[in-house]
DNA sequence: TTGTAGGCGTTATCAC
DNA sequence: GTGATAACGCCTACAA
């Protein structure tokens, strides 16, 4: 076993004091170059690499990005991470990952064991707990200790820094207005139950389409599941009872699950019924029909938040006056085979 | 800005020595009540926590975990990470995840950046091309400076150390197994084109089920699909071609291109043609049929790493004869709609 | 009961 | 050209 070795070692091991092993390591002009090079064929034959974490604690700067999402097995929030995770690693950052899990504690138990020192900043999006009862408190204190944050996709106006959100509400309108030209009449939404911020945007923009375009707003056309549904029955009914001609989702899960639906009511996609998603998955290019979907680019999403928050680590000292920038992002509709072409 | 409160500062303020407010903090019974009470009151007034990175580097531990994994968005490393996670959450420790993008450049220099005292030990499953080139210098060198390392899923024979895999071979089995005792007599292999240990195992459980059962292997029906494969045409035409009544994929997503191409060509599934896949996710349960698939339980692998990685992390002096084990997990056959009940 | 000193590994400043 | 020293933030054996 060869373990790690310190400029300590190497310099009992020559006979030189530490911190001319740590000049000649550095190339400094200050030592002779046969010191320099005696001791630089040295350290590379014992394979010497500095320790990050004694830099670490001399620059207090890690290098390190905390990462808060609600759910890593989810399409949207992996993509966003590999934006992320490619961006940092062109910067020589590292991604610490945490999942909140949906749960208000577990976000905050995360935030602060990272707050402690481990990160330079963090990227996160809300837990849907977290928006349900609107307490910030935890975000706002690591804010308070100048530690860089920006929130991405599940934000909220309570909380003053940088963030990154798709025009949810445009992407929902744009939909329906395709639908709608379609020659839909009957547009059905289903989104979910409890609160969350790009839901609801979604849902505005169903609102706004139909108004403007002189469609009855039909409560009954609204469908609200649970967050993580595994039950049927509700959406079943649903698709029983009501008529309807095209079905707008907020995420291609639903979707899916309606198509099916539809499918054993004997309903043929997209003759019958339109389908529309959002989240561009693998879900929605391999459902059968091809899911038509809203993309929200999230490796895109990810890129940029890690570029907004490197920049502001790296200009921490430089901008001392606070600008917060939010970025929206332009989502795509993709157009498949669950809609008229 | 409240910029965090060091014991040096807190030291000052009150004026006492840094140890007495470590010491303070610590409850210890060296100090005095009335000491401690005045200090322990200004450290949570002041929201004091110690700073992570000074005791990583006083303990030469960092809490840190680094998790290594080909692809991000993909439904069984998900799991898998998520299942680490977890794991590590509950045992105070934290995960930095890299991506190597199936790329063996990437997998080293990621492996190099952490090893520099970042963490504590590795979780990793190797990258395709790392596979390729049968290249593990950089792992082994890893684990002569004394660093724990456990590999899952994607592992070598090349490499001692702890492992947790799944039992492909058998899984591979036991699926031709009932496709055979369906009745069904000429079944496919869709696999991987490049050399991945997994998808060689799970052939190596289909010929030998052939053999067992005294079932003719057709070379003409064992299709070999690129790693990301786009073009459809290859196994467009192997359906069109190829007369089968049963197929055995190695992922989820070869087995729900398949079943839409078998579809296309008016075989009715599982009536005319069978369908088993490989990774129970999201895709399996949607698919329409939905698929009959093994289930690799990734977060109870996740969880299992974790577990082997943690205990040998934290008995590193106790245990000084290495033991290595390779858990090997059960998966599990899960009936849905493309096979017959 | 409190304080001093040394060390974890590194870098930077300054003295010799 | 080389080395001693201090500092980053924390802990702890030992001294007072």
């Amino acid at each position: 076993m060869k373990k790690k070795i310190t400029l300590k070692q190497i310099a009992r091991e020559l006979d030189v004091s530490i911190s001319t092993v740590s000049k000649s390591l550095k190339n400094s002009d200050e030592i002779s170059v046969e010191t320099k090079e005696r001791i630089k064929a040295f350290a590379k034959f014992y394979n010497y690499k500095p320790n990050n974490i004694a830099l670490s604690l001399k620059n207090k700067r890690t290098k390190n990005i905390g990462v808060i999402i609600p759910d890593i097995v989810h399409h949207f929030f992996t993509t966003v991470f590999r934006g992320i995770e490619q961006y940092a690693d062109t910067k020589g950052y590292n991604v610490i990952a945490c999942v909140s899990d949906e749960s208000f504690d577990k976000e905050v138990i995360n935030m602060e064991m990272l707050a402690n020192g481990s990160i330079d900043g963090f990227i996160m999006a809300l837990s849907a707990e977290t928006q349900l009862k609107n307490d910030y408190h935890h975000i706002k204190e690591v804010i308070d200790q100048g530690m860089p944050l920006v929130l991405f996709d599940r934000v909220t106006d309570d909380v003053i820094c940088d963030k990154v959100v798709i025009n949810d509400f445009e992407a929902a309108y744009m939909a329906v207005e395709k639908l709608i030209k379609d020659g839909r009449k009957n547009i059905a939404l289903v989104t979910t139950e409890t609160y969350l911020n790009v839901s609801e945007k979604r849902a505005q923009g169903y609102y706004r389409a139909l108004k403007d375009y002189n469609l009855p707003l039909d409560k009954n056309l609204v469908l609200r599941l649970p967050f993580q549904y595994e039950d049927e029955s509700i959406s079943e009914n649903f698709f029983r009872t009501q008529k309807m001609d095209a079905v707008l989702c907020v995420n291609e899960i639903f979707a899916v699950r309606c198509m099916r639906l539809a499918q054993k009511n004997g309903l043929s996609i997209p003759e019958d019924v339109a389908f529309i998603g959002f989240t561009d998955g693998i879900l929605s290019r391999l459902a059968n029909p091809a899911l038509t979907s809203v993309a929200q680019h999230g490796e895109k999403m990810g890129a940029v938040a890690a570029k907004m928050l490197i920049d502001k680590i790296e200009n921490e000292n430089l901008v001392e006056e606070e600008i917060f920038r939010t970025e929206v992002l332009e989502s795509t509709l993709i157009e498949r085979e669950t809609t008229n072409n």
